[in-house]
RNA sequence: GGGACCGUGGUGUAGUUGGUUAACACGCCGGCCUGUCAAGCCGGAGAUCGCGGGUUCAAGUCCCGUCGGUCCCGCCA
């Protein structure tokens, strides 16, 4: 039989097209034999149409008899309203049906390794092995759809606003600074090497000295670092950079996006500005630099109030200049003492010397620590921290770093106990200000945070030869529910500070030159003061999907030992080709 | 580099203090069945318990190593 045109999709059919000659195409999702009659669930990427066998049909319907999960057939046949109780209302197209006149097969399959139903579970690591069968889920085909929806968002908001899309060298030189690269071995120059973009960031800047003054990419960017569930060796940003501009464009461009994306994509509306705390705000507020906003738990620092009690776990802090701080947990009084001891634990595990868990009565702490404190202070306390009978307060007392990184864990941890985060919330903020540089303990020099080409704020820049370290930046990251989802900065682009920047974080003249020669000199002819942002694209698909893996919104994802369980990449190469690019293998 | 958890028919799991035929659900195959839509009922096949070693009269179970998966710390400008 001719192959007939496919002249519907499985979503399409409907009451009106009653009576109408069509041919599906598709996918057989299963199989519901009668002994009489048959249904077939055909389906494709668009839905799943009933197909109906008669008995009475003859050759049609044997072959209906012979289908299997996921051969794929042509059905030709006519649509019929379904009777009035055999509707499904599950199901698009659940008031119809298909009777099949003819089928053809266009291809048989083997039973597939797991179910393609959308509630039985299947490992990640046959999932991968399979990654052409999971990508035929309901899960991951919305996913995908979605994310390319993200995708048309921004590439329609920012060619809205002007930008320009440009796409920059995949093969490019390996600089310092940040994450391992990925390098790729040239045969040409033999002995010399690509690297994969970490992110197209000089690019971009030798773009606005270009004059380009609004670009954007959705880009591949390659990191080779260990993974985790919200990281993949490469993985996609939403590249920006504009000239001419200061960090409250970005701001309220940003903003722009995130309301086009809250409104497309979950029916949201938000509106600008979006909330804002600086870097040191949030560390002290949150003890985390992504802070997660949809539930409060907030910090409170005590060292006031408890400076000269007679409990020398926290007046020796204050004294030493440490930090008592706490978070006040609601209801949380009934806890056990192992619940308490668990946190205890966990306090301890993050780097904390302890915890002080204090269960709060009807009007005064219920604590064998009560001794120590006077009334005054223990009501004091309670005031400050919003307590009241039924909770408990859960106190650190530590270096102010090592205080604020142990709350921090512990907030995260109290709301996941008890259940504080409800699904559907979304908490979007700007953590500003961060730090410049940050001291890298191992190499024992100053490393940029953010990156060696980020600005430091203006009216700090009085710092940074006395106190490089508590010099500011003009430095910003998008945070979603405790995610970053962004992240950017104002640039330097005047080659003097460039250089002095170099310098700050010990990289010679010479290396400076070697590596970064080509930035320099484009800041000689022209370049505009400029800045930009990035957005991990991902993680942003990620959290609109509500998946806990950056995995679920890839098509063909790494493992966590960055090997892709489909293809067997990487693998080894031949004699051959290693001969050409001049390596020998020492493994 | 370090830590935690996991690996048992095709898939997901159970398997007690080590003990004789490794259980269940789904799937698969066959039979019955003309209105189901996670169809139903009956029957059947299918597992050297990731791999290697050790302890033991005896190992899915305990120990060591290794491979693979997941999560976390370090790392990720």
């Amino acid at each position: 039989m001719n192959l007939k045109k496919r002249t519907h999709t499985c979503g399409e059919l409907r009451l009106e097209h009653n009576g109408e000659k069509v041919t599906l195409m598709g996918w057989v999702d299963r199989q519901r034999d009668h002994g009489g009659i048959i249904f077939i669930d055909l389906r494709d990427r668009y839905g799943k149409t009933q197909i109906v066998f008669n008995p009475s049909a003859g050759e049609v319907y044997k072959s209906g008899k012979s289908l299997r999960s996921e051969f794929v057939i042509a059905v030709h046949g006519f649509v019929e309203k379904r009777p009035s109780d055999m509707l499904n209302e599950n199901l698009s197209t659940g008031k119809i049906e298909v009777v099949a006149e003819e089928i053809e097969i266009l291809n048989s399959a083997k039973t597939p390794p797991f179910e393609l139903d959308e509630d039985v579970e299947v490992s990640e690591e046959i999932r991968l092995k399979y990654r052409y069968i999971d990508l035929r889920r309901s899960m991951m085909q919305r996913n995908l759809i979605l994310r390319h929806r993200m995708a048309q968002i921004a590439r329609q908001f920012f060619d809205t606003h002007n930008f320009v899309e440009i796409e920059t060298p995949m093969l490019m030189r390996s600089t310092p600074e940040g994450a391992r690269d990925y390098l790729v071995p040239s045969r040409v120059q033999n002995g010399k090497f690509y690297a994969l973009p970490q992110s197209p960031q000089t690019y971009k800047q030798l773009l606005m000295v270009s004059g380009f003054d609004r670009y954007f990419q959705i880009v591949k960017c390659f990191r080779d670092e260990d993974l985790r569930a919200d990281r993949q060796p490469e993985f996609t940003q939403i590249d920006v950079e504009m000239s001419f501009i200061n960090q409250e464009d970005i701001y309220s461009l940003v903003e722009g996006l995130m309301i086009e994306y809250m409104q497309q994509i979950l029916g949201i509306n938000i509106s600008a500005p979006i909330q804002r705390l600086t870097w040191f705000e949030a560390m002290e507020k949150y003890g985390s630099d992504k802070p997660d906003l949809r539930f409060g738990l907030e910090m409170v620092e005590l060292n006031d109030l408890v400076a000269s009690c007679d409990f020398k776990v926290f007046s020796d802090c204050v004294a030493n200049k440490g930090a008592v701080k706490g978070i006040c947990v609601p209801g949380a009084a009934s806890y056990s003492r192992k619940q308490q001891d668990l946190l205890i634990d966990f306090a301890k595990q993050n780097g904390a010397k302890g915890l002080v868990p204090i269960k709060i009565s009807d009007d005064d702490w219920q604590s064998n620590l009560n001794k120590f404190f006077s009334m005054e202070v223990r009501q004091d306390v309670l005031k400050r921290m919003g307590a009241k009978a039924g909770d408990l307060l859960l106190i650190v007392a530590d270096e102010r770093e090592t205080c604020n990184n142990v709350l921090g864990g512990l907030r995260l941890r109290v709301a996941q106990d008890e259940s504080m985060i409800q699904e559907n919330q979304y908490a979007l903020l700007w953590v500003t200000d961060f730090p410049l540089l940050e001291y890298d303990n191992e190499e024992g020099r100053y490393v940029a945070r953010h990156h060696p080409f980020t600005s430091p704020k203006d009216e700090d820049l009085y710092l940074i030869d006395t106190e490089p370290g508590a010099v500011r930046a003009k430095a910003y990251d998008l945070v979603l529910n405790g995610t970053e989802i962004a992240g950017g900065s104002i640039r330097i682009y005047k080659k003097e500070l460039q250089q002095k920047m170099f310098k700050l974080l010990n990289i010679s003249d010479e290396e400076a030159n070697n590596k970064f020669g080509f930035l320099m000199d484009a800041f000689e002819y022209g370049a505009p003061p400029h800045g930009g942002i990035a957005f991990g694209f991902d993680r942003m698909a990620m959290l609109f999907a509500g998946r806990k893996s950056i995995r679920d919104v890839i098509a063909f994802p790494k493992t966590s030992s960055a090997m892709s369980l489909m293809d067997g990449a990487p693998s080894g190469v031949s004699e051959k080709q290693l001969k050409e690019l001049g390596i020998k293998l020492t493994v």
